[in-house]
DNA sequence: TAGTTATATGAGCATTTATTCAAGTGTTTT
DNA sequence: AAAACACTTGAATAAATGCTCATATAACTA
């Protein structure tokens, strides 16, 4: 009745399995940019945002063609325009009245592959 | 004043961009697993699952050795866990009492590394 | 059998987030 | 200059999410 359960408390295992867990922890301040690839996988994680990546994979678009393209209003694309943009995964362009919106580099595509070879293997 | 701004109305791009819609239009349809690839990066979009993973890469782990690691309860951890393992991220093993995770596939590396490639192109 | 250890799980809570609504800016047209 | 158009933005709201706490389960141990 002593024992906190909800406490980060060591336990047998943590000596058992020290070297493994000091191995790990060397693996851990080795990269210490994970928050940002969360943060990034995070951008990716949105439906409507992976949607209007994908469109924008086949061609540069203005804001409301990805809205009639996605059937949501000008201003949810929007909003979600500006998360791509900070995420640096879109650049828009402005002519006139239109703003054209587009990918920023190739490795938005390549992010897109790894996942789908990962759902395509999953439904094997 | 006849124009309600938050409806989803066709404006004169629409038409004038018509071609480029339609193709677009023919890329999402081709790509109807689109909320699967949002579900999959939602998973890799937390830093505690993502630290999970990556700590995992190095060395199959049980539980309380991952809570320590993270200096997080062994209950959040088993939480993550659950949704790595819906996800086909992790897989587990029993010996004893003791529960032991590991990575599903290879992929997860290869996720991994695509986002690393954008997050290091980001900062230059 | 009772107690301990390792993990899992359901409910509750606080925070984040995606969308809507209303109002704004900037550009073109009349 | 005024109206129309394409887009942006801030506030509000509803839904989703991650963690905590308490409890439950499963395996081992005394």
């Amino acid at each position: 009745m002593t024992k906190k359960f909800n406490s980060i408390e060591r336990c047998d295992c943590n000596v058992i399995h020290e070297d493994i867990v000091n191995q790990a922890r060397d693996k851990m301040a080795q990269e210490e940019s994970l928050y940002d690839l969360a943060e990034l996988f995070k951008v990716f994680g949105d439906s409507t945002r992976i949607r209007i990546l994908w469109a924008l994979h086949e061609a540069e678009m203005c804001v409301c063609d990805i809205a009639v393209l996605l059937n949501m209003t000008q201003s949810a694309i929007s909003h979600q325009l500006r998360v791509l943009k900070q995420a640096e995964l879109v650049k828009s362009r402005r002519e006139g009245k239109i703003v054209f919106y587009s990918l920023e580099d190739e490795h938005v595509k390549q992010i897109f592959d790894q996942g789908l070879i990962h759902i395509s293997e999953e439904s094997k």
